[in-house]
DNA sequence: TTTCGCAACCAAACCGTTTTCAATTTTAGA
DNA sequence: TCTAAAATTGAAAACGGTTTGGTTGCGAAA
């Protein structure tokens, strides 16, 4: 059923019907009334298509996503579905080919001037992003999901991270911790940095000098967090404690203490971060786990919100939303143990 | 850029222009070749919404997303990533509102009508799953993940769970267990039905008659799995050995044998269907997981390589895949041990 | 030479909406 | 009652491509 036809149906121009549809002030309430329920009844639908290229908008958001798999894809993206169901917008994935630099540009730019969406999610991005700085200079709203600190205005949501691992690491040393091991996430990203500094600034705050053979950083697998974990316990002057970026990770941490004859909680104290997935939680992991924590879901709600705003012309200053971060002390952090005698 | 302009600046029509793009036979290859490059030399690209509109075309592949938070969707999409990235066709993710019936049916009939999508993605059909039934009454192409009983026509890909669960329960049964609890995927699905026909036929191939104590669905959650391995073990009459359905399952009934003081792999013997993540490997786990395994991500790959070919005309009848499983024995089977005396 | 076929190109119609501008009808004010 | 202003409605021009149905020019066949 095309616009037309319809609105011959109904014995209006095809003018009055788009207005009644659209909500324009100028058409009488009993036509739009009218408009509305014959719409319904005769299953007419504007096509999407034709909107599109008349009004320039997509109605998409675009989310680019790189080839690592990471198991908080999955949440944000449902968060953000939650959002949308009730507005007439989708998400578009963009698959990523290769982390190659010039690739990644290249392909922001292609999205943009293809002009499928109408706003654009950046995620984990880097102290000086270029992304932002492109996609500022072409003037596609954007949000970033973390921040950057690069000098061109942005609108952004991040969680504190910096508080988070400053609060878990000082709470460790208030146990007594004074080797303690930090397992972060990749190089170059902001979250990793602040992530960093939270922990480098609770140990000086506390006079402890940070010991980079305790640090390291990485993709978040359990794979790796038993690899670094491991390795550090190794180490002739072992940490008491950890801090580690993911759930997955506390997963290999947990299994590297275990497989020294350690227990974690008794020998080995361990926070991690949890970005609150359904199907693995810190409260049933054995002994549970003590997590700084943030639901990724939430946040993939609230984004979807934001940009909606952007895109209905809420200016990008005015957007930056720093959420703070939960400490949930449970069975994996105790005091610091004396040294065997 | 519009074509009017670029034709003039080449000096040709806009037509000739929009074949030399396209791949028309009907132009010179020194106009295509010239055409080509000046198209990349000024930055031309054709507005995707007004060729969408005239070709009616989406370039976009729909998959629907559940609220569920399923950390294997993150994974398949990563795969169809994969192979979408040279190809000049997008991810739509529609946001499903509540596992409400109507509603999802209602949802799947607004996204055919409204145009956004070439082709859709039907996940975790059921044996009679009216989707199906729906998308081949309004001629939607589309592809299932997984399969149906449904008397309908329909491309799908799958793979062989029942073989697969049939040799996991086989094996356990070679090894002298007679007690085999299954924990099976969420009710309704056709992939937990043929699990559970694999893990019934093993077991009464060898005359053992299936427990319904021993037999539980939920989701794939760490959770569901220390639950039901939990309440299994302290029955009166145990299972020495599980199927699992996932890898979160696993990591719950580990747990869980760890819980009551038993060994995996010594007291309880585990076979759980691994998909496959970068994030949590089963080799890795301690004891190493003996797993069924498929890759999630190749899924998404194939499927979406498919969905391309039915999208250029391929006949959904052609269409049909069973993957193999693989079957993986690591350390957490083994024979079962002789009740103590 | 004329005719035909073919390669290469082009003008204009069309895809299904939104929106500008103009026309018509109502309403309100005098 | 008349008129100006306000409230509705419509006709037609976009939006930026693709595609139908030509036209043109040239060499080969008749």
């Amino acid at each position: 059923m095309k616009l037309k036809e319809f609105a011959k149906q109904l014995g209006l121009s095809p003018t009055t019907v788009s207005r009644a549809l659209s909500g324009y002030p100028e058409v009488s309430e009993v036509t739009r009334a009218r408009v509305a329920e014959e719409a319904v009844r005769l299953g007419y639908r504007p096509n999407v298509n034709a909107v599109r290229l008349k009004t320039g908008r997509a109605g998409a958001i675009g989310v680019v996503m790189g080839r690592a798999g990471e198991f908080h894809f999955a949440e944000f993206m449902a968060g953000m579905a939650e959002r949308l169901v009730t507005e007439d917008t989708d998400i578009l994935v963009i698959p990523m080919a290769d982390p190659d630099h010039n690739d990644e540009m290249q392909l922001y730019r292609r999205l943009v001037e293809s002009q499928r969406v109408d706003a654009i999610i950046v995620h984990s991005p880097r102290p000086n992003d270029e992304r932002i700085a492109l996609l500022h200079k072409l003037g596609m709203p954007f949000l970033v999901h973390g921040r950057s600190d690069i000098d061109v205005p942005h609108a952004w949501l991040d969680i504190d991270n910096e508080g988070a691992v400053r609060r878990a690491t000082s709470h460790l040393i208030d146990l007594g911790h004074r080797r303690i091991a930090m397992i972060n996430g990749r190089q170059g990203a902001t979250y990793a940095l602040h992530r960093d500094n939270g922990y480098r600034r609770a140990l000086q705050s506390h006079g402890i000098e940070p010991d980079p053979q305790l640090i390291a950083n990485g993709n978040f697998t359990d794979e790796l967090g038993f690899r670094f974990a491991r390795s550090f316990l190794e180490q002739p002057n072992p940490p008491t404690a950890f801090v580690a970026g993911s759930m997955m990770t506390a997963l290999g941490v947990y299994r590297a203490v275990r497989s020294l004859g350690l227990q974690v909680g008794r020998d080995v104290s361990l926070i991690a971060h949890d970005d609150v997935f359904p199907y693995l939680t810190a409260d049933n992991m054995v002994p549970s786990l003590s997590a700084t924590r943030s639901s990724m879901r939430a946040a993939g709600t609230r984004c979807a919100d934001l940009v909606l705003q952007l895109i209905s012309g809420r200016s990008p200053l005015e957007i930056h939303e720093l959420w703070p971060v939960e400490l949930i002390l449970r069975e994996s952090t105790g005091p610091v143990r004396q040294p065997q005698i």
